[in-house]
DNA sequence: AAGTAACA
DNA sequence: AACG
């Protein structure tokens, strides 16, 4: 049994989960997930685009327009979902559920000054099951707060291999993404940072 | 506000 | 300049 690297708030921090040969594993398979579901930036419910690029695999995929947050069963383009990769689904039995897969992997790609606000993940039908987050390439400023807007928070940098889980106290924690340091891994030859995240949606 | 900007 |  994997135990965390370190726990804040209730997020359990596995630095290092990943190592090289399986973070390129890792890669070659979500190539195949954005060939079959092309990324693109969601507009907000206020209507501007996030800077982050994102898809999904699996049961649905994370959407948002101007009618809000939701998952949806299908791409945009309206093809269904590819399925998550085996891999991905390997580190989620590892460290989140054997009796329970997850319906979502939503795949976020950070471009340079691609930013994540602080939010809650809340469109999710049952809390009892954790929030997986993988993270590849870049190293990104991660923002940990408290379960309301404002607060003192407490921020790390996430780097190419390292998964958290947020379960718990955790699951309704606000958190978001300050900062890229843009080029700092070798794993994505252009840059950037991918964050998965696992979820049960239904 | 899963956004952006200003300010201490 | 980085952080909150």
């Amino acid at each position: 049994m994997t135990t965390p690297t370190l726990t804040i708030r209730g997020f359990k921090i596995f630095k290092g989960l990943l190592n090289a040969a399986a973070q390129v594993d890792m890669l070659t398979e979500l190539r195949e997930v954005a060939r079959a579901a092309p990324p693109f930036s969601p507009q907000t419910p206020y209507g501007k685009p996030m800077s982050v690029r994102m898809t999904s695999a699996g049961k649905y995929g994370w959407y948002s327009d101007r009618s809000g947050y939701r998952y949806v069963p299908h791409h945009p383009d309206g093809q269904a979902w590819p399925p998550i990769p085996e891999v991905v689904m390997r580190i989620w039995r590892d460290l989140v559920s054997k009796e329970r897969g997850p319906d979502c992997c939503l795949i976020n790609f950070y471009g340079e000054g691609a930013r994540m606000g602080m939010h809650q993940d809340r469109d999710e039908a049952d809390f009892g099951w954790p929030v997986l987050s993988l993270s590849l390439g870049d190293d990104g400023l991660f923002r940990i707060g408290n379960p309301t807007r404002g607060g003192k928070t407490e921020s790390l940098w996430l780097s190419s291999g390292d998964a958290v889980v947020m379960g718990g106290e955790a699951r309704l924690t606000y958190h978001g993404v300050d900062r890229i340091r843009f080029g700092s891994s070798p794993l994505l030859p252009k840059g950037g940072r991918i964050n998965l995240t696992l979820r049960v949606v239904d």
